[in-house]
DNA sequence: TTCTCTTGACTTGTATACAATCGGGTATAT
DNA sequence: ATATACCCGATTGTATACAAGTCAAGAGAA
């Protein structure tokens, strides 16, 4: 059901952007994707700007808008920004504590994950950004919520091809259940080196994920 | 020089409600924005989405925009968000040192203010933000410092209203000084304290300061 | 050749008209 | 009297027409 074609071009074009179908850099016109969706300017120009706010889009003015295109150091940034948020995320959590049910579930996921690791892959990324906005909302703190959040949406195209092999998913399911463990301990120097040691992986392999995310992207045409 | 008109009426609206022109939750429709600054709705609803998107503005689909009531909770878990990031930006400065003359500007300015403490008054939470943003800037991490900017943006208001008496002012001034004084000496727990001290004591005050802002709005009429 | 000016296509910026939707109030039937 | 259906005004959602700006190619003069 279609609630309006602003949203929905929205979701479209972020699809594209982050399964990476247009190239850095790529012009994008406010006729030619109405000619593609067969609606009017407004909902595309509204849709573009929106995705102008979530940093997808750069807008030139009167001149057009372009696909944002990559910024290593940025994106190095921001996994340093996050991983100063979770720190906190978890500090919160070992001095108030988490409900039990709420780490049980999440240990019976994981535990889940781990052992059928074949059927983890194609939503490897997705259950990942799950299992942290799900700590991060645990907090309480709406603002740090959406902080990751923010930071999460910058970085989404790459943690995508983050989790690329076998190895790398059986470490992510480690390191997970070892914060849940570390969490129900309330022991924040082991939860706070496993954090890091989950995130920090993902810097590292930046460029390799660029790589492989533009290699999978030409193949796929 | 006007470029756009989108950009004019986002700035006026952001400054009215900032400016606590209007009551929360206060109503505001197209058309009756259209007829107050002579223009059409389009430039009108763009200004509109930009403010939803800073969140200023709160939209409900099909009916309206209101503007944002206050949520004192997260007010309060934005100063704690805001810490933690501040922290990290201390931490970093003293890791990797800040340019002497940067320093020296900034000491030059503070101990100016802090002897000239009346002419403060008025721009107090201009040069707070300023220096506060100043620092994160010297980091050269853009997202730490657009995470800050956008909770910045969300507590301005707030701020605004935080210096409000002589006293606050100087223990202001002389927490910067602290604060210039300890990275010069690459002092981190020193500095620490000082930040601390500096961000809790605007977080402590965000009752009065919303009452205050609240009496002012009114007064103003 | 090279510089400058003009022209025109292309694109966004703005205005306006029309469609769709929501909410409240009223009339009507029970 | 109450519940329900319907209608109407208010407001946003969408389409389209027109204005204005930007860039580049090409003509013309030095």
């Amino acid at each position: 059901m279609i609630v309006n074609l602003s949203g929905d071009i929205y979701e479209q074009l972020s699809l594209r952007i982050l399964g990476w179908e247009y190239p850095p850099s790529h012009r994008l016109t406010e006729e030619g994707l109405c000619a593609e969706f067969q609606v009017s300017r407004s909902p595309v120009r509204e849709a573009l700007n929106m995705l102008v706010e979530r940093g997808l889009v750069r807008k030139n003015a009167r001149q057009g808008y372009t696909v944002r295109d990559l910024d290593l150091q940025e994106i190095k940034d921001s996994y340093d920004v996050r991983l100063v948020l979770e720190l906190d995320v978890v500090a919160r959590l070992c001095r108030a504590g988490v409900d039990g049910a709420v780490l049980d579930r999440m240990e019976a996921r994981w535990t889940q994950l781990r052992d059928g690791l074949p059927a983890l892959s194609p939503k490897a990324a997705e259950e990942d950004e799950g299992f942290h906005r799900e700590l991060a909302e645990a907090t309480g703190n709406r603002v740090l919520v959406r902080a990751l959040g923010a930071i999460d949406s910058h970085i989404h195209f790459v943690r995508r091809s983050d989790i690329t092999n076998t190895e790398r998913l059986r470490q992510t399911c480690v390191d997970h259940l070892e914060i849940i463990a570390a969490l129900r301990q309330k022991d924040l120097a082991t939860v706070s080196v496993a954090l890091r040691r989950n995130i920090e992986w993902g810097k590292t392999n930046v460029e390799a994920a660029i790589k492989d995310a533009l290699v999978r992207a030409h193949l796929g045409r």
